[in-house]
DNA sequence: GCTTGGCACTCCGGACATTCGAGTGCCAGT
DNA sequence: ACTGGCACTCGAATGTCCGGAGTGCCAAGC
């Protein structure tokens, strides 16, 4: 069937552009891949796929370079996510069992990615949303000071400090705290912030007013939810060529987290692995990149996503898997923790 | 005096091949600068600074560059910290004040001194070395599970779990508590690391066992010393040139925390702006590139380091006044925390 | 004794022409 | 439907040339 040869053809292009990085012939295709015809027939096999847009020419007469497209229906149809060797596999459990915290874990696994892909990589922190209170600390810094700490199902910490109109006897700091812990402790942020607002008369000055005034504060923190933490950005000495192109604006996209978070967020429902390619999306700059991303969690429960940037012209099902797997064990320490 | 207009070329030179980027001719620099000789005589000054080491030409018949001697001496002797203007000091202490923790303050200054110098800026979390206790408290996960959490002077706050092997009753937990905190509150984080050590005869493995032996694991921690922000990365995407001689290396290193520390460090005695040129030091990759730090913390005291990395063909005036700028502002807002 | 104008020399970089080869498209033959 | 052959295209590499910016040096001048 032609049809089939095509899209062997196409795979051919992919996998040796992504190798050599460079416009692939036709002669060079056949002599490489087991394709059992000739130089010719891939010719033609080559024209009809530029048709359909698929692959491109640099100029005429070069070698040919798959479109955005190309890569798109190559992700899609074309390939499966290669499972990790054994040795892969253990290494990415040694060195993320050896993680001591959350913090720790969030670094380990972004620096193990951007190990396993070369590529640069990008870690979520997880979500506030849909982790739970696991208890409310108030200490006493001076009378009319508290800290009040606030520490999550996740093993987050959020740490806020408040400023007490009057002073606060250690009775009142203790019947403080067990107020603040009896609404909110074991609850979802989302129900804890009603509890807590129910705790007090809006407008209410009393200390109770202001603790839970910070707490809400501190709960529906956006700038939480968007902490993130990106490496390999060493890999980014790779491009090589095209750099004001491709490098200057993903540079700049690393340090606007929030631009971070749209990219790996896109589609994000579900834990699905995710694959944006080069223009897909609404970020002009960034037509030349590629975004490999999934969610992960507890449970099966997608609290936040990872993933990695890189040129388009990307070894896909490496990648794939490598980010599949990091979100698997990722997600097995934190429903351990 | 020849001696005193000699230095005045270097000047020009030095300012000129930064502005330019290229190679300054004599007759260029006559013109551009107001110093009243012909450009023959300045060749002459030309050619003995170059017998002396400051400059050097790119090849024959090309314009001269400075050396990183060149720099050295402009450096030492030949300018001084231009003050930032009035609009510039209050712009930083606008954003500065803005800040809401100490993590806050940490990334407000590293955006700002990428943005004011237009490099890369780094910036090190306060060290606990010198900070003090402020608190310690313990919180009951589970009855033979505690979370620990250690609060600092600086607002650092560090968290650990301790896996009790027996379970504790909640008058327990509240004695452990005011044990810990009578020993530790208030001290130095050496001297509190020494009384933890004093309440417990080693080796036993009691609660307060356990505690005081994560709280002082937390303490001595270096990972925590060696906390460090990056920002401004996108501004290596004016290297422009020698990509691979001069970025690779960079990107590399800022990943490195280890090797940013020593270079932030470096001769890192008192709070003194200290300034390092390309090859000074040794990081030989690094030799294209300087830094400017200095050190910053509450009360004159040098608890941590900033500072800005960049090519040696840099701004040194206006980075060494952005760098002691806001390092100021960040100290007296650690003051007033 | 500096400083200066003049002059010959060097060398980089851009413009232009040439060549080479990989690759294509198309057509006729099997 | 595939294949071999052939003419064609175009980019990359190479070579040559020339202009200009810059230097070094020397002899003359202040």
């Amino acid at each position: 069937m032609q049809e089939e040869r095509r899209l062997a053809v196409l795979r051919a292009i992919v996998e040796d552009y992504v190798s050599t990085e460079e416009p692939v012939g036709s002669k060079a295709l056949v002599e490489r891949h087991g394709l059992g015809v000739s130089p010719a027939t891939v010719r033609n096999d080559m024209a009809a796929l530029e048709d359909e847009g698929y692959i491109t020419q640099p100029h005429t007469s070069a070698g040919r370079v798959p479109t955005d497209k190309g890569y798109r229906l190559f992700v899609d149809r074309l390939t499966t996510v290669k499972p990790m060797s054994a040795a892969e596999k253990r290494a990415i459990a040694t060195i993320l069992d050896g993680a001591v915290d959350l913090d720790d874990v969030v670094n380990r696994s972004v620096r193990l990615l951007a190990q396993l892909t070369r590529q640069v990589a990008v870690v979520q922190y997880p979500t506030l949303s849909r982790s739970t209170v696991r208890h409310v600390e108030l200490v006493a810094l001076a009378p009319n000071r508290l800290l009040v700490v606030l520490i999550l199902s996740t093993g987050r910490v959020e740490q806020r400090l408040v400023e007490l109109g009057v002073d606060l006897a250690e009775d009142d700091l203790a019947d403080l705290r067990q107020q603040v812990n009896r609404a909110a402790t074991g609850e979802v942020i989302a129900e804890a912030v009603t509890s807590l607002r129910a705790l007090v008369p809006s407008g209410e000055s009393t200390p109770l007013g202001s603790v839970a005034e910070t707490l809400v504060d501190a709960m529906s923190d956006h700038r939480s939810d968007e902490r993130i933490v990106v490496g390999g950005a060493a890999n980014l000495a790779r491009y090589g060529d095209n750099f004001d192109s491709a490098v200057r604006p993903l540079l700049e996209a690393l340090e606007e987290h929030v631009v971070l978070l749209k990219l790996l967020g896109e589609a994000s429902t579900g834990e699905l692995l995710t694959v944006r390619i080069g223009h897909e999306g609404p970020y002009q700059e960034l037509a030349s990149t590629s975004v490999v991303a999934t969610g992960y969690g507890p449970g099966d429960e997608s609290l936040a996503r990872l993933g990695i940037v890189g040129p388009t012209r990307m070894d896909y099902p490496g990648s794939m898997a490598a980010v599949r797997a990091v979100a698997r064990y990722v997600s097995r320490i934190l429903d351990e923790a």
